[in-house]
DNA sequence: TCTTTGAGAATGAACGTTCATTCTCTTGAT
DNA sequence: ATCAAGAGAATGAACGTTCATTCTCAAAGA
């Protein structure tokens, strides 16, 4: 069993301070990026560690400088996409309106998001059932989704553009699961075109977020 | 690269054909529940053949005489659950009324399924990634649901339970695509309550297959 | 009834390979 | 001379698979 940590850069001394001593960009970055390109040619357990070092034009020796095993290469990636992630929320601009910022999203999470990212993703995911330390990273970006999105709802709603009495907890989880859902069928349907599910997509969103029906908070049940 | 063979049972010579020749279930039923076990407990790859053979009792020659490799496990696996869900729509009785059977089968697949099942699907999906007959399997799978889902939806539309100018292909790539978003949740988060998904999910079907809106099918635009 | 026979079921040690990881050595800049 | 950066052969464990062999047992022959 194989050890997680995630592995500092091999000691990135900056001691005198005068010229930048990287000619190429930064190692590990590139290094995850061989990893990348690997794992989704041939999955994780497909790619061996030699594959990895010859697509990133590097010694095993060498590699393993930079990372301490093969799981922390994915947990590096899985930690990069969960950066960029955040980048997009923190990006959102709700002065243009609840719904188009929806569909922007959705557009861009339907569409633009490259193939590579969405199979790398089944791959983080099936390795997260096994690897504990690949688990807690996803696990800790799907709560920063979840926040994010409950955030944006509630942002949504004070604008007016929502409804006020929303079950925020269960519509945010649906909209999970459908984006969920997308990737998965993305990812294994090659020619799947998500993007023709965005009418109604949004139309079922406007729908959960908008009018009076079962997916508001109601008053608990069993009481006097 | 292994080869794909569903390799038939070892030579069920039956020449003089007099009494059933098997004390006890069928063999190979017993290895793919053993695999099963497996799979669920460390995944495809963390599962060896040895861990398989201990489980199913059994030593690796033999094993090997009723699935030609790993792989033919997990397709073994995979066709027998075809057969179950093929069951499954096959009994579907819509006298019952069109939403009454279908949120029965929500609730089957949101949470009777067992935890097991949803997290070998996983499995058999990444796996389908890399082996061709996996893919196969699990495509033709798809096929069929989607058969089923439409013939469901044409016949609730004859009933007259639901809208009758709907893009009903649209709609099935929907419902699927929030079925299969449901069980990767259900794979990643180990409590998470599919079942309180129901309402909402109900209240956005009866949405989308009844209301006009967004997804029903248009004259192609451009024409003259 | 007792023995022989033979075929299928099952065994488990061994094989060859693969793979993640480590070790040792070289290079090149300061 | 020193030390980070890199190379690449070496290592050893683990794995899927194979195969020579043994076991089981029902039926045929005596």
């Amino acid at each position: 069993m194989p050890r997680a940590q995630t592995a500092a850069p091999p000691a990135t001394t900056r001691p005198t301070g005068s010229k930048p001593p990287r000619p190429k960009t930064d190692r590990r970055s590139e290094i995850l990026a061989a990893a990348q390109r690997c794992f989704v040619r041939s999955g994780f357990h497909g790619a061996s560690m030699h594959d990895i070092c010859n697509e990133a034009g590097m010694s095993p020796g060498n590699l393993y400088r930079y990372f301490p095993s093969k799981e922390a290469l994915i947990a590096g990636i899985a930690e990069r996409d969960r950066a960029e992630v955040a980048q997009e929320f923190a990006s959102a601009d709700l002065s243009r309106g609840f719904f188009a910022v929806l569909e922007g999203m959705a557009y861009h999470h339907f569409s633009e998001r490259p193939d590579e990212q969405v199979k790398l993703c089944t791959e983080i995911m099936s390795e997260a059932r096994r690897h504990p330390e690949i688990a807690r990273i996803s696990a800790a970006f799907d709560a920063d989704v979840r926040k994010w999105l409950i955030d944006l709802l509630r942002a949504g709603a004070d604008r007016g553009d929502i409804a006020r009495d929303l079950d925020f907890d269960a519509v945010t989880t649906m909209l999970m699961v459908i984006a969920d859902g997308v990737w998965w069928r993305r990812a294994l349907e090659p020619n799947f075109d998500a993007k023709a599910l965005l009418p109604i997509f949004m139309d079922i969103t406007r729908h959960m977020l908008g009018s009076r029906t079962a997916n508001r908070v109601r008053a608990k049940e069993g009481a006097g």
